[in-house]
DNA sequence: TTATTTGCAAACGGTTTGCCGATTA
DNA sequence: TAATCGGCAAACCGTTTGCAAATAA
């Protein structure tokens, strides 16, 4: 079956071409598989891929998450710098463990619409957001 | 008279060397001379640091920028990735316009105070966090 | 068929580093 | 004096790109 980003490339008018296929495949499994703290880099997902194809070379993946970036169907992330790091775009804020670097996403309505309330006040409309909590686990 | 960072670069045993007195100097200043919307890239910092000693290297304003950092006197930012920017660290967030690409600054104890009960829901002290809003002017 | 895409390897741009003479405390 | 720092140029590393062959539409 067909994955919701092909799906997407076939709204954009993007090329299908195999290379594509396998990593939007790759990509709409990512959570599936490693559970929602995966938020991988390119290199990470050059290996997955050539799991599949061994043929696909790096080049082609970072052109193709530049690709569905700009058609906004990836958020690239670049936390506390490093290698750029990808996710599908469903709008979600993140909390990063400062001890593990394990991830933990949510969303909260309230913060959403104070981050409105305050672009308007300064007189601008809100178009885009970053939230990143940085944070240490609490024991029990 | 003595710059605050010096004055923490004393605090914390670092070492004031000429060069360090000159980059300290052109951060402290970096606001009122060049408003706040002031968050030079390394580049930057050494074309103002070399106005005042040419000697000194782009390798030193990095890595005089690193320990600065690392001391908890500037703040790095990486805007939408590409070079690094930074600041003197006094815990605002940002706004940015995305067709000018200036940046307002901003403080709202509400978000604040938000941020601190969703990181505790999750189980974590919070101890950073990353706030940036990305917007369109409005037109009066 | 024709525009687009891919793989390869080389280039790029920001940042870091090894070496060694200079400087700070 | 001993430990650290700075300048230089080379290395590094993630990312981009020119080119010619391959492929989607």
């Amino acid at each position: 079956m067909m994955s919701t980003i092909e799906e997407k490339c076939k709204e954009k008018g993007v090329r299908l071409t195999d290379q594509r296929k396998v990593i939007a495949k790759i990509l709409s499994e990512s959570k599936e598989v490693y559970g929602s703290k995966d938020h991988p880099d390119v290199d990470e997902l050059h290996k997955r891929v050539t799991k599949i194809d061994d043929k696909i070379s790096i080049a082609t993946v970072y052109r193709t998450v530049k690709l569905f970036e700009e058609a906004g169907i990836l958020i690239k992330h670049d936390f506390k710098a490093g290698k750029a790091r990808y996710e599908i775009n469903d709008d979600h804020n993140h909390l990063i463990d400062i001890n593990s670097g394990e991830i933990v996403e949510f969303v909260d309505k309230d913060i959403e619409a104070l981050q409105v309330k305050i672009a308007n006040k300064l007189g601008y409309k809100l178009v885009d957001h970053k939230l990143e909590l940085y944070g240490l686990k609490i024991k029990k």
